[in-house]
DNA sequence: CTTTGGTGTAAACAGTGCTAACATATCGGA
DNA sequence: TCCGATATGTTAGCACTGTTTACACCAAAG
């Protein structure tokens, strides 16, 4: 064994894309630059271009990892407990994470001119969309208008928050507050009765 | 009158934010470059640099018109007609305006480091956020949550529209449809009974 | 051993945000 | 009316970017 590391990397494409992921973390995505990406990783400016197309295809990578990341915590946090709870925690769940990796999130669902040439990421996108389904597929009738409110709402939600809207607008942001946003759009979207 | 035009532009502020919106609107945000809207005025690189103190600046000054732009067509959407019309006809006409105007809607929601520094920019997202509780004025109790929790399914909904997810995951994405999803909701946030 | 293909480098190109030094036009006051 | 101050434009340049091209090197297959 021992993936030789001397003149080749041994493994450049994940060190690249762990790189990335932290530095878009860390200073956001506006100021991202391949260059320091390449710096970080300690090799030359071109060397990424062996293992991505482009700047793009890089942060593509970057997004996808987002999407699963946030897939197998919320797939984590709801696992156990009734539908309800596990949707509402799910929900919490999200818009923390979003609150967590607020630049990253953003990248999840900024503008990807071309997104269409990254299926890796479009498919991440679809698991978290069918596991935040989940928790509604027993429901009545007009299953789609309510998955998709449902996705809406918490993503609207998590877009508020990183703007600092909910703490502009709301008493606190704790996870009660945010609860007391959610409780009645569950019981409306799930189609079950108010407890 | 006549604001004289000879060699100083007259209002090249003006011009240049023109110019800003179109190409935002054009080509979207991540090629925007100021010394495009600089060719595009017929004036030098560093001309826009008397009027704004940075392309972030540029940027929020486009920003900042959009919500004034969404803010008065929302106004004009709903204004005759009940509260609860008034306020499925507003969402309808702010997804309509996401749709129409993707790169512009983006940039409004975007990430904008130092968002502080514009107040203009704070003012007008205040603005258009009151608008969208206009009709929730009377609404029950927990006013603020039901209020957070409109904008955040209808940006929520935008903002999926815009990544194509409305298309991928409903029957079709005409406006009936929107209302399919948008009902049930808006029975909840209102206080009112289904009709 | 040799060849071949994958992976790194250095150098260059065009384009970018932004600044500094300079030029000109406009306007308020002597 | 002239005249300086100021606002608004220009040119030239810096440091940086994404990307490409030509080249160097190493690993493994034949």
């Amino acid at each position: 064994m021992s993936t030789s590391r001397s003149f080749h990397h041994g493994d450049l494409k994940t060190a690249l894309a762990d790189s990335a992921v932290r530095i878009v973390e860390q200073s956001g995505v506006e100021t991202f630059s391949l260059r320091e990406v390449a710096r970080d990783a300690g090799v030359s400016s071109a060397a990424p271009y062996r293992h991505f197309s482009s700047k793009e295809a890089l942060l593509a990578e970057v997004a996808r990892r987002g999407f699963d990341q946030l897939h197998d915590e919320l797939a984590e946090a709801g696992a156990s407990s009734d539908r309800r709870s596990s949707f509402l925690t799910r929900c919490v769940a999200y818009i923390g994470f979003a609150r967590r990796h607020p630049a990253l999130y953003r990248l999840m669902f900024g503008a990807f001119p071309n997104k269409h040439r990254y299926d890796d990421l479009v498919e991440a996108g679809d698991r978290l969309f069918a596991l935040l389904n989940d928790p509604l597929a027993a429901s009545p009738s007009d299953k789609a208008a309510r998955a998709i409110g449902c996705w809406a709402f918490v993503h609207g939600l998590a877009m508020l928050a990183l703007d600092n809207q909910l703490r502009a607008h709301l008493p606190s942001e704790d996870d009660d507050s945010l609860l007391a946003v959610l409780q009645p759009l569950a019981d409306t979207l799930m189609g079950t009765e108010p407890t």
